[in-house]
DNA sequence: ATAGATACATTAGATTCTTATGTATCTTTG
DNA sequence: CAAAGATACATAAGAATCTAATGTATCTAT
């Protein structure tokens, strides 16, 4: 089971952040397939929804890059900048209470059965 | 505080429907009152969101519609159909669930910090 | 009277995804 | 050793879903 598309959205940035916030330092290809597996194949980030996202990243300041080459492969590194840690920290704290709110609405006990 | 209005994308439509099936009917711009009210003012839903998503529950024949006449003003009453109950089980457990992992994957601890 | 609340609705534009496509290298297997 | 699959980057067209603005109209309180 996949979720739906739509659930994704708007927390595909924060899942990122935290993960380099965990991580240190990763490259593209590796958040996806660490999304994959701690979520047991029930998110799998596309690439064209993640490279575009982590350009809007470092173009807004919060990750920094460095190139690395695997033989003659190359790799992106990504990790947070000071502004990036803070950025984190709200987001992160913002969709968790977000979360808790959503639970309590799907938690309320209907009244009319 | 309101949420990053990014976040309530992909989740409207579950919200609508489980609080259909807590309260039986509804209509318009009761539901966005209940929602600022439950959310104690954090999720807003504002009626260039809504009203196109109650038509398109509409549409895809998860609710009935009945008008009501108070004075001369018209409301407009939304119920479940049947198919509608079922959807909303769904939607409910599949978001219940995208939470629980979210909530994992946020969780995590640092390994380099 | 007039402002604010109630109640419906639509539309242009922004944002954020999916799907498809492109390029290239490395590894495994028949 | 050829071919398939995995690794690794990237972009672009189109879909979906929202915000903000606008419109209409009625009711209520000051």
């Amino acid at each position: 089971m996949i979720y739906s598309s739509e659930l994704l959205k708007g927390t595909l940035k924060t899942i990122v952040l935290k993960l380099l916030a965990d991580n240190k330092k990763m490259y593209g290809y590796e958040i996806t397939q660490k999304v994959k597996e701690l979520t047991l194949n029930k998110i799998q980030i596309t690439e064209g929804a993640l490279y575009p996202t982590l350009h809007a990243l470092e173009s807004d300041g919060l990750v920094t890059t460095e190139t690395e080459f695997i033989g003659k492969r190359v790799r992106k590194y990504y990790s947070l900048s000071p502004s990036g840690k803070n950025k984190t920290k709200e987001k992160v704290s913002e969709l968790a209470d977000f979360m808790d709110t959503m639970k309590f609405l799907l938690d309320i006990k209907p009244k009319t059965a």
